[in-house]
DNA sequence: ACAAAAAATGAACGGTGTTCAATTTTTTTC
DNA sequence: GAAAAAAATTGAACACCGTTCATTTTTTGT
């Protein structure tokens, strides 16, 4: 069979895998029943199962990125809160996928794919630039860009409590706001550091 | 030999490994090796090895509970800068520790440590409380705890970044600064956001 | 000193990622 | 179209993992 349909077939079989099962079922042998074709071909077309999982993270990367740029609204602010919002719910709606990209780190995957990896992720971060230097258009671009990175990094750290349900067992705050009023705080925060 | 010196002498040799080799080197069988009891004393001891895990990881708790009780300052809103850079250095002088708290997942351990575990969390959070009571008096108690949890949760959420690779490779924020940021960002939104 | 109870042991089970000699399929060459 | 060469596919085998449990060793009670 062609190179490319098999791959496809098995991110495709690996993705139903996630999503109905979890992570902990994407293994390579039961990749392999499912899809039907042998534990080897899987590392022919891969590499290793860490690669494997390094693109099914960048498919829900994409998916992510793809949900932001459908956000269009002329308000910056407005737009802010939709990308939380839409944040927010998209971990909620792929707790699996999320819960991969999250508990996955790059050391020792191949560099190639990294680096695509990684650009996914600072595209989406220069959506969140965008807006901000709409908002805050007197705040300086060096501190602007750290304020952003760090909003990113709160945003993507507590996105990562939405998957597992620790959260659940020990706050009471409902998943669905925390995005938001971390957000307004936030912007409101920078609102007021922004004139000093 | 006595039950509890075993369990010393394997909580121990458990904690060497981790710090200096990582949570993946923290197997049954290396673990019986390094400490010189059979695998199934270690099984006998802790019921399974995410039992063994959890015990780790509230030691690890605890430390940073008693780092932030030596914090007594006058101050609540210096307290709680000291609160949030603690917190940053323990994890970035404990990284393998922290990755490990972070990384389990309470769900099938046994219920009744898992609550001593919750309650060790709880209480931090509670000084942090302590601290918001101090800062922003006239803030509605209910309101203050969202506010608290939620800012507990970003911290959270941030040090699992902080004991990561992830955050280096495409972040190039000074890491012992995101948490103080963060808080300062955050406690200026609260501010504004209380006489609201 | 001996019997009974308790504790410690490590081989064995089913699972994991990964490798690679052997096989099958495809492509090239004549 | 048949034979040879190249490429792709396979799955048994390796070293690891957590976990169990019949067996052995140690401790306890009398």
């Amino acid at each position: 069979m062609a190179r490319d349909y098999i791959q496809e077939n098995l991110v495709h079989t690996g993705r139903t895998i996630i999503r109905e099962k979890g992570v902990e079922f994407l293994t390579a042998r039961k990749l392999s029943e499912a899809s039907g074709y042998s534990v080897g071909t899987i590392y022919n077309q891969f590499g290793n199962m860490d690669n494997f999982i390094l693109i099914q993270n960048y498919l829900t990367l994409d998916s992510l990125y793809h949900r932001f740029l459908k956000i269009k609204t002329d308000s910056a602010y407005e737009r802010l809160n939709m990308y939380a919002a839409a944040f927010a719910e998209f971990v909620l709606e792929n707790r699996n996928f999320w819960f991969m990209v999250f508990n996955f780190h790059l050391n020792q995957s191949e560099r190639t794919f990294s680096i695509t990896y990684l650009r996914r992720i600072s595209t989406m971060v220069m959506l969140i630039e965008k807006s901000f230097k709409e908002l805050y258009p007197t705040l300086k671009p060096e501190k602007r860009h750290v304020s952003v990175q760090i909003l990113w990094i709160c945003l993507f750290g507590v996105s990562s409590l939405l998957t597992t349900s620790s959260l659940e067992t020990y706050s009471k705050v409902e998943q669905t706001k925390i995005c938001k009023f971390l957000l307004n705080t936030y912007l409101t925060g920078i609102k007021v550091l922004e004139k000093i």
